[in-house]
DNA sequence: CAGTTTACAGATCACCTGTTCTGGAAACGA
DNA sequence: TCGTTTCCAGAACAGGTGATCTGTAAACTG
């Protein structure tokens, strides 16, 4: 048998994450990764392929690790309006993360690779559907439960709760000051009404 | 007195700006920029600068040639009810055009430069306010014509729209089919009813 | 302990980056 | 026509890029 493997791979998949996360995909060079996680050329190579697979890989973590984890309770089984309020002000809680300053890293990863990466493209949109389908099951269960009036378009709020999330992610990584930011989040809760 | 330029300025920022604007600031290279543009390295660095300021000439060209044109009639005098309905048709129109493809180049830019270009953010911050402005200001008129119902929050409704607007930006340059995009414009135009 | 296999660290590769430099062509006034 | 000034085309530059190669250290089997 053989020598082995001295770093571990989550551990620096979840440094790579947070470096391309941050910088994006192309300020973010293959040396930024070796010193970002520790881990030499070859080990990285031999682990995970090359850049862009180890970009694939970072954002996948990213969705497994960051994002489906933001969604859980809004996901869950009896999730209705207090759900989705309650996910926005986590939202507005997040914005107070440095993390999360560097906004959505699906959204980001679209906008500088979507156009010549189809499996990016991919990515956003199962994104999308995944965040409209949650507000949509929530906000369906809230009108059942009669949290909402009855003439209520759960489909269509779910679309408007979700563009103004990507919206957030976009502008907290634009600098747009928090309040502001919130501000826009509230607007669209305001919906609900 | 000497030789005379042989290129047009505008034509070639016109032409940096598609680039830019297509393919992002990072993926456009100066030589790109030579080719796309006709326009020695010479000639580029002598009447724009080096590419940082290349890049903000045309961006501020996008600003002034494509987004204020293309908020023209929403920000007319007597814009209402009808302009910002209209302005939306617009934006699905756009959609099919294969430049704006490309989604907003200045939430592309906020994307990748406004971490490390407090320039950009700047400009990301006021095309903010300029849109939620324009829309606020048209459904305020609106609602003092009586087009939409008294208890009617201009305000509020003006954020989602600028939300779901920067969001449609951001799903067309990911990729997002232009239907599915144009569900989420005819939702956020739902609140007005 | 020898043998084999794998991982590691760093040198190295060819190429590309933004920028500057150099030689010479073009345009005008005197 | 000469002199001056500006512009242009492309070579050149230093440094950075993603990827690969090389020699060696480590770990397990038999």
């Amino acid at each position: 048998m053989a020598r082995h493997r001295e770093f571990d791979p989550e551990v620096a998949l979840e440094d790579a994450m947070r470096l391309f996360w941050e910088k994006g995909y192309h300020e973010t060079s293959v040396r930024d990764l070796v010193a970002g996680t520790g881990v030499s050329h070859a080990g990285l190579y031999g682990t995970f392929g090359n850049k862009e697979e180890v970009f694939a890989s970072a954002l996948a973590r990213y969705k497994a690790e960051v994002m489906d984890r933001l969604m859980a309770e809004l996901t869950a089984p009896e999730a209705s309006l207090p759900q989705v309020i309650g996910h926005y002000e986590r939202l507005f809680e997040l914005g107070k993360d440095p993390r999360f300053r560097a906004g959505c890293m699906i959204c980001n990863a679209a906008v500088d690779r979507a156009h010549e990466d189809p499996e990016i493209a991919a990515q956003m949109r199962a994104h999308l559907e995944n965040l409209t389908a949650a507000f949509r099951t929530a906000l369906t269960r809230a009108r059942d439960k009669g949290e909402v009036r009855a003439d209520f378009d759960p489909a269509a709020a779910a679309d408007v709760l979700a563009a103004t999330q990507m919206a957030m992610a976009l502008m907290i990584r634009g600098q747009v000051e928090l309040n502001r930011i919130m501000a826009f989040g509230r607007s669209a809760l305001a919906i609900l009404k």
